[in-house]
RNA sequence: CGGAGCGUAGCUCAGCCUGGCUAGAGCACUUGGUUUGGGACCAAGACGUCGCAGGUUCAAAUCCUGUCGCUCCGACCA
């Protein structure tokens, strides 16, 4: 189910449209005269923003900035955010979870009990109260659900359950950027499963995927679910949901001719086109590595160059680490990249930084970039697979100005680990078909792990199965970032003009836009008429009744993205007419009668 | 945390290098008028402790020091 394989790819079978609720948002947010709520539109960019989705936030009037990461909603953006909302609570209740809402605040000893006090302490937020006791700001809830779980379940008949919230988290980002895609606050749907058995919690992790995908695909998303790295989190594997996009802060590795797909921090391949065991040790090899002169050549690049001429395939890459305060070498071929990923997840731990220059002289007696693992034993050496059986190769000497060549790592090195190290690259094989691998810059929307029994063994969350026997709750964890799902939508979907709104998501359905504003004139009264009418539907609708030139409304209605526009000038009602226009299509004229009707069908279709 | 850049009106920015008179423009805002189918025009007006603190100077938006904030790059490629 789960194996080598996306089970799911939205890219090939997109899910059926299901029932859903574009209307009746109005029964909570009423609908709306453009002069009675805030829409402060720009129409210059603010300096702050970076990338589309940023500016077009800002400049339609969503959002605005508190502080770096932290940002007001104002009232368009509070709307889309509560449709999207709206939507994950509707498929997580489908898919059988159960809303719960837990403080944001938490004491610091649960988070002492997982042992995360200390493993995510660069992203804990912290607070202290009158009495000088410290709290944390929740980044996320696996410590107080499970606790609660402890408490109240302890039967396997009580099982299996599914908990989620959508609720304000707290991360101590090193840098928040891109409004809303890396933010200090954030909003986050997380929900947490609890099964009495391994294959249970399988179908509990099974059923959340597939939620998120439907989730996505109603958000109007085009979400790839991809293998990933567990990171902080830890756990045995997980997917995220990532969406497309040039802006996105991951990488993302998939094939063309199977479904795989995977975070570049956890992806596989077959190699790269120049397999190193492959290639034949020169004839002159001896049988021992040969020390020769290379003073100032420091980096791979340089030593592929004349007069050395060793391509950067054939050297082996030494890089030092502290891990948990030692030292470790980590060898990899000259042409391949560390994955830090990978290696927090061959070591084990995440307490790890590259060594400094000093370290590194004191260590090896040479500083970098004339760094060799050869017949090196004080410090353990992890060498990526990829340099298994390697002949001929050429590093560094331990002595500045140095370097080896005819070095055979068998022979050599003394390596104690062999591990996957190496960030796949552009173009290699597909460890599942062989087809050239694809590499893809995306944002994380949503992610799903399975997480085992770490943390109800840690917080105690134990039940007594079939046979009285104690056991550890088996979980998983599912987390959709909401804000950012809604920056990721307008970033996949805007143009020139502005955002371009799915109907399920934007902030109003129609924007009724008439180009006089007369009281009682024959076009505000058929405005009023129409908006009455959609109103009386159920339709998220929007009154431009400001008193300003067409030029001006067309363009905010294009920047802020309504989906539906109706236009009504004098011109076309006296044809009895007014003007049917969809976000980025093309104006058609409707019979003013006519005209709630064909709004609502349209409306109707896409649900 | 390292590097770079920027802080002047609600927004976008000029002025700073080379110190000097009352600190400017466009947009937005207020009032009046003319306009009215794709971000109008005319006139009048309101809006600034030039991020903050200290220093140099007869004189500081401008030079120096510190500090705070924001943006970007980096924090694996030895």
């Amino acid at each position: 189910m789960l194996g080598g394989k996306s089970h799911l790819d939205l890219r090939h079978s997109p899910l059926p449209a299901c029932r859903s609720s574009i209307l009746h948002l109005s029964s909570l947010i009423p609908p709306m005269r453009w002069t009675q709520t805030l829409i402060p539109t720009l129409k210059e960019t603010p300096a702050e923003a970076e990338i589309a989705s940023h500016k077009l936030l800002l400049r339609a009037g969503l959002v605005r900035k508190l502080s770096g990461g932290l940002y007001t909603f104002l009232p368009l953006g509070v709307r889309a955010l509560r449709k999207i909302e709206r939507i994950v609570r509707e498929e997580m209740n489908r898919a059988g979870a159960l809303e719960v809402l837990m403080p944001a605040l938490q004491p610091p000893e649960i988070w002492q009990k997982s042992g995360r006090y200390e493993t995510a302490s660069d992203v804990l937020l912290k607070a202290r109260d009158r009495a000088k006791k410290e709290w944390v700001l929740g980044p996320t809830h696996e410590e107080v659900i499970t606790t609660l779980v402890a408490g109240e379940i302890n039967s396997y008949r009580q099982m299996p359950k599914n908990f989620y919230q959508i609720q304000t988290k707290f991360r101590d980002e090193i840098r928040p950027r891109f409004g809303l895609m890396r933010a200090k606050e954030f909003i986050m749907k997380d929900a947490y499963s609890f099964d009495a058995t391994d294959e249970l919690a399988q179908v509990s992790y099974q059923k959340m995927y597939d939620a998120y995908a439907r989730i996505f695909q109603r958000c109007g998303l085009k979400a790839i679910p991809v293998e990933a790295d567990t990171g902080i989190i830890g756990g045995k594997f997980s997917h995220e949901f990532m969406v497309p996009a040039e802006t996105g802060e991951n990488e993302v590795v998939y094939c063309e001719g199977c479904n795989y797909a995977a975070n570049i921090e956890k992806a596989m391949s077959q190699g790269p086109a120049v397999k190193t065991h492959k290639l034949a040790p020169p004839a002159d090899e001896p049988h021992h590595p040969a020390k020769f002169p290379t003073p100032g050549v420091v980096t791979i690049e340089a030593l592929t160059k004349a007069p050395h001429n060793v391509p950067a395939e054939r050297q082996i890459k030494t890089l030092v680490y502290l891990v948990d305060s030692k030292l470790v070498l980590l060898l990899l071929r000259g042409d391949d990249q560390l994955n830090e990923a990978k290696l927090i997840s061959a070591l084990g731990t995440g307490n790890l930084r590259p060594a400094t220059a000093e370290e590194i002289f004191a260590a090896m007696g040479a500083n970098p970039g004339s760094l060799g693992a050869v017949h090196v034993t004080k410090i353990p050496i992890y060498a990526d697979s990829l340099l298994c059986d390697a002949t001929g190769m050429t590093t560094g000497a331990n002595e500045d100005g140095f370097h080896f060549r005819n070095v055979s790592i068998n022979r050599d090195i003394p390596v104690n680990h062999w591990v996957d190290l190496r960030s796949v690259r552009l173009g290699e094989a597909c460890g599942n078909c062989g087809k050239p691998l694809k590499v893809q810059r995306a944002i994380e929307v949503g992610h799903v792990f399975k997480l085992g029994t770490k943390y109800s063994e840690k917080l105690e969350a134990f039940f007594l199965d079939e046979s009285g026997k104690q056991r550890p709750a088996v979980m998983g964890c599912y987390g959709i970032g909401v804000t950012r799902t809604l920056q990721a939508v307008i970033e996949q979907s805007h143009d020139k003009d502005g955002v371009v709104w799915p109907l399920s998501v934007a902030p109003y359905t129609v924007c009724i836009t008439p180009l006089s504003v007369t009281p009682g004139g024959p076009v505000m009264t058929l405005a009023e008429k129409i908006y009455g009418e959609l109103e009386a539907r159920g339709v998220d609708v929007i009154l431009d009744d400001r008193d300003e030139r067409p030029g001006v409304k067309f363009k905010d209605s294009e920047l802020v993205g309504f989906p539906i526009r109706v236009g009504i000038g004098e011109k076309s009602l006296a044809k009895g007419e007014v003007e049917l226009k969809l976000r980025g299509g093309a104006l058609t004229p409707v019979k003013a009668e006519e005209i709630v009707a064909k709004v609502t069908e349209i409306i109707g279709r896409a649900e």
